[in-house]
DNA sequence: GCCAACGTTGGC
DNA sequence: GCCAACGTTGGC
């Protein structure tokens, strides 16, 4: 089982909206760009667990999802009424892939972009902490994983 | 709102 | 294949 790190800015969909949603289940999609493609498609597999990334104007990490799908077309590429549409995209030669991933739990506190800066040095070489980094899906190693939980509750 | 970083596009 | 221009992302 394998561990990554899924982004979004919580206007376009946040945590509330899966926990909103039935099951509570949602679609990864609208992911567009080759890299986090690939890791969509590739990578991540039924099982596999994620942190649920909040981008834009609190940036932390907010939940931990599981993949209960792994990768398949993303058909909102092929929807041309949809914000995601891509017209070089079509069924018989999908260019985008999505997962379905299901709620696992919202942490008892969000863990903050800056409460992980606070640490780069016991993440190592985190993506996430890049400067300029704009990777949406991104791997995060068990090591990683579990030190960044001990970061949702303060020591003692 | 600003701006740096990044990916993509398109002319050559 | 190169690279400038452009649009987008994302932190601040």
């Amino acid at each position: 089982m394998n561990y990554w790190l899924l982004k979004s800015e919580p206007s376009a969909f946040g945590i509330t909206d899966l926990i909103a949603a039935p099951n509570p289940i949602t679609p990864w999609e609208g992911v567009r760009n080759y890299q986090a493609r690939n890791f969509l498609r590739d990578g991540l597999q039924v099982g596999d667990q994620a942190f649920f990334y909040h981008s834009g104007a609190a940036p932390a990490i907010v939940g931990i999802v599981a993949v209960v799908r792994a990768g398949y077309p993303d058909e909102t590429a092929f929807d041309s009424a949809s914000p995601y549409h891509d017209p070089a995209s079509t069924p018989a030669s999908p260019r985008w892939y999505r997962v379905d991933v299901r709620l696992i739990r919202v942490l008892q506190r969000p863990i903050t972009l800056a409460a992980l800066k606070q640490h780069s040095t016991a993440l190592g070489d985190f993506t996430l902490l890049r400067r300029g980094n704009r990777l949406s899906v991104l791997p995060v190693t068990a090591a990683q994983w579990a030190f960044i939980l001990t970061l949702e509750t303060p020591p003692g």
